[in-house]
DNA sequence: CCCATAGTTCGAATATTATCGAACTTAAGT
DNA sequence: ACTTAAGTTCGATAATATTCGAACTATGGG
């Protein structure tokens, strides 16, 4: 009936996620980079993972990152942060993100 | 100096495997759907593997799956027997085979 | 030698994707 | 209100991929 004020993010729940979509997620390169920083500093703005890149081109990537139900977005004031769901993603594909995670680069 | 009589394939060394490019291996169905039954059979022939998709189609898919390194690929007679590379996946990537695999679906 | 079998390679059509500028939205601050 | 900050959405472009038919390349058999 009621929206709740402002909902921009849909994140999936865990029964749907889906495999291939994760992996293909994590394949490219600039996404891949936002999941690792994001498992080291737990949480991170949008802008603070941009590597010189336009903003336009991240929000494309987080979208991707979100839908799959790899990362977790919040509003914070004008800022968006983002979290990895490590727990959903393991729980759904154990030992999956570990595996990809210790690989230093 | 000399060429080994007919080598068709080359597959590249552990040390030339590259995360990303697994990943992205794996991100497609028809190839997920290769590795899992490779996985299984132990080994198969580009045509068992077929499920009904023109021959030049699996082609273009197993090369791809030997290129990055998951599968290995060695000629009898006219068929082309595949394998998975599953010790040198292992010892690049440590447990991601595995927790892609246990996945029934 | 001819022929069938198993795959590969080539080429082209279609579909997806990545990238980024420009315009827009929302929330704060002054 | 005006302005700034942080992202999103839209649209276009360029790069990549998937699919598949057709032609080609062994290899093995009769």
């Amino acid at each position: 009936m009621y929206d709740l004020p402002m909902r921009p993010f849909k994140h999936p729940p865990v029964s749907e996620f889906v495999l291939e979509r994760l992996l293909y997620a994590l394949s490219d390169p600039v996404r891949l980079d936002i999941v690792r920083r994001l498992a080291e500093l737990g949480e991170a703005s949008c802008g603070e993972l941009d590597g010189g890149r336009p903003k336009s081109t991240m929000s494309h990537h987080f979208r991707i990152l979100r839908d799959v139900g790899l990362v977790n977005t919040h509003t914070v004031g004008t800022t968006h942060m983002n979290s990895l769901r490590q727990d959903d993603v393991n729980s759904r594909f154990p030992g999956l993100l570990d595996a990809i995670l210790v690989q230093k680069e």
